[in-house]
DNA sequence: GTTGGCACTCGGGAGGATAGAGTGCTAATC
DNA sequence: GATTAGCACTCTATCCTCCCGAGTGCCAAC
């Protein structure tokens, strides 16, 4: 994109008017707004080429000029600067953050909270992929006859655990001994090194018989493979019904609908991940500006997520869904921030 | 309230027309949907009547009545006649329910998300109230040093576990101990009769030092306590906006505003759920019609929720947050439905 | 107690005029 | 060649006004 000076300048301006009046921007107030020595014709004429290259459009014939996503992307990719949090909003994050939990589950909900709050807009978080996070303990407990609970602690912190169907015949000792058997040939193993395979050569070295054995087995691998099933937080959906950008009902509808389909939302920001890594992507953010977004009704928002570490190999995402119209400076540090605060916290449980 | 029987007849189908029409009904259009032998005139002064009576009102002069609080609540009280649900609508419930799982929460969820799916509208339920039910098993495993697990089995086939922190000098064995020492003392107890007394003098039998074991105790106290903590579990709060009763933006977001702080109708509920067991109210459900109830944004809301029963002493609710022009009758008997698909699929739980 | 008749009320939708912000284009100027 | 003033044009949003129609309350008659 080859933009002279000023026109970097008026599209900046004007992104920066439309985001905080929400009304469409004209030469005339841009003007009126900024230090452009120019006249208001001159104005027009650059805005015009800004339009030619997709970088604004007009809601109608008569009407000022918003940024188009094209337009919003050429802000955050090449104009705009972020800018630190003032220490007053470092410090409210914070506090909101430094709860003491003692769990990460929970410590990942605060942040997802706070970041709500802080920006207005619906936040989420997935929780950490453990594929690369290695089993430390795994231990099965008999709850009754015929049921028991597979506890997993794994390298990165974190506390697994499901309820399994066993036979019922299978006694306490018996469930130690396999329990004992798991735990001594996994641990140490990545949970995506695990397979059913492994789980049952494992169990091979006890002397529980047969076909009582390989349903436990399987039970445990089960219990294993869940253990990595990635979460997603998501939280202040009811915040997008105060912005204008969703005053009309149907658009409002549409978002909210496909956001309380938290399974597709968490696919979608995973692949957004994959894609991020494919490339090679060393920002320490992800964008997707309107359109650019593929679930529906998301056409008017902007996706911003960035990538916590819980360990060096464990980590996962938190962001904000936000109007596309919104402070990208802003929101982008706030996130950052959390982030930063949100991987500190983390470095307690690791 | 003294109503003779035209009059009865004139304000339940003034409720059934308003809730299928979602208009004003007038004198006229009753007497073209409905077979009143009388003139509209006649049916005039009734509706006179029946507004004197606060059962309905007028939006304006020279509208039709719509029911008021005080109608929809003598409709559902002595009007409304509840119809079964058909074998197909039972079957979709019944095939939605069952889907297997291995813990109650799941189980409780699943019904949730049927129910909203079923009624169109908010569903919530509430997790099983534990304090009656009583610990089956508690085991503390250390997880590393400083770091332990409580889990407890609960007699309602409940599993409920905790990360704690304990002080980093203990060692498996003492934990063990510690273990064993209040698992003994303490198998058998209600959640609700355990203090911390309790638990400090079932642990006074181990030799473990006394500083250390304290806190021990004390987090595993903690963790009891926890158990039995409600949650609550909400779904579908965006089909709301797609009923015309809440095409106003400003209604919806109060209402979406209000529901998203589940804590507090979690409160409500509670408190529903006692005020109904002080009254001795032996209804299978609880009906709360717009402004009875007192959660903010909620006025053109009702709130109908049933108990369901894990065992005999614990049990949860399970209900749905509509519109107040809602077809009762029908959502009552899917409620109703539900909740006792509900206590079927517990019965494999405990 | 019931009914037909009638004057009255009020919201909502249709049509029309107007203001105002903004545009593109042209011709003159730097 | 870039910049500017000026101007005709465009389109939306808003505000009036008008009027239809559904509904009401009340009265006098049955």
């Amino acid at each position: 994109m080859q933009l002279d000076n000023r026109k970097k300048e008026v599209l900046h301006a004007i992104v920066d008017d439309y985001v905080s009046t929400n009304e469409p921007v004209g030469s005339k107030s841009l003007i009126e707004r900024h230090s452009f020595n120019v006249s208001s014709a001159t104005l027009r004429n650059d805005m015009a080429e800004l339009e030619h290259l997709g970088l604004i459009e007009k809601p109608h014939t008569s009407a000022g000029r918003i940024p188009s996503d094209k337009g919003y992307r050429e802000y955050v990719n090449s104009l705009m600067t972020i800018e630190e949090l003032t220490p007053r909003e470092q410090l409210e994050i914070e506090k909101r953050i430094n709860t003491s939990v003692d769990e990460v589950t929970e410590l990942i909900k605060n942040a997802t909270h706070t970041l709500s709050e802080t920006t207005g807009f619906v936040s989420l978080a997935m929780s950490p992929r453990l594929k690369k996070s290695f089993l430390k303990q795994l231990k099965i407990l008999m709850i009754e006859p015929g049921k028991a609970l597979v506890v997993m602690v794994l390298s990165a912190g974190v506390v697994k655990d499901k309820v399994v169907r066993i036979p019922n015949f299978l006694n306490d000792e018996q469930i130690m001994k396999i329990s004992g058997a798991i735990e001594k040939s996994l641990t140490g193993k990545p949970l995506d090194e695990i397979t059913l395979v492994t789980v049952e050569t494992a169990g091979k070295s006890t002397d529980v018989p047969e076909p009582l054995l390989k349903q436990v087995l399987y039970e445990a691998y089960a219990a294993i493979k869940q253990a990595d099933e990635l979460n997603i937080y998501l939280e202040g959906e009811h915040r997008m019904l105060s912005l204008p950008d969703f005053s009309s009902l149907g658009r409002a509808r549409d978002l909210l609908g496909t956001l309380s389909d938290s399974g597709m939302v968490a696919g979608y920001v995973n692949e957004m991940e994959n894609v991020a890594r494919e490339l090679g992507s060393d920002d320490s953010y992800m964008i997707r500006i309107g359109q650019e977004i593929t679930l529906e009704g998301l056409d008017d928002c902007s996706f911003i997520t960035a990538t916590y570490n819980l360990t060096d190999s464990v980590s996962g995402n938190i962001g904000v869904i936000g109007p596309k119209r919104m402070l990208y400076s802003k929101v982008i540090s706030q996130i950052d921030f959390v982030k930063k605060k949100l991987n500190e916290e983390m470095k307690k449980f690791t």
